[in-house]
DNA sequence: TGTTTGACCACGG
DNA sequence: GCCGTGGCCAAAC
């Protein structure tokens, strides 16, 4: 299993309206550098249903908005309840959601 | 084969 | 809160 199916995998039971980081994911799956989930995420498209604008760094700032697309990224949250100023996440740590809690060792990809 | 780069993070000041 | 430093692993060159 490539990691970068897990790291899919992971992100798509993020429920709507919480927000992850890399860091969290990398943890839980293991791969020993939060790079590694950017890189997973860089190869993956719109398309494959991976709702990857809920996870952004460790600020809670959308990083990864570039790869979507200018704004594109911002308005996906907004949909859901997510307010984005200044690209940044309110609330996130409020809205954290920790796939190590949440999901345990019940994952299964 | 070695270096640089990247949707990053933890830590100290 | 912000900034700089060091570490991390894989790809691209």
């Amino acid at each position: 299993m490539d990691y970068h199916k897990l790291v899919f995998a992971v992100v798509r039971r993020i429920p709507a309206g919480r927000l992850t980081n890399y860091g969290a994911i990398a943890d839980f799956l293991a791969l020993g550098s939060s790079r590694m989930v950017g890189w997973a995420l860089n190869n993956c498209s719109l398309g494959d249903g991976i709702p990857a604008h809920r996870v952004l760094n460790r600020k809670g700032e959308l990083s990864g908005r570039l790869h979507f697309g200018p704004g594109v990224m911002q308005k996906l949250l907004e949909a859901e309840g997510v307010e984005v100023i200044d690209d940044r996440a309110v609330d996130f740590k409020a809205r954290f959601w920790d796939p190590v809690i949440e999901l345990g060792d019940d994952f299964e990809p």
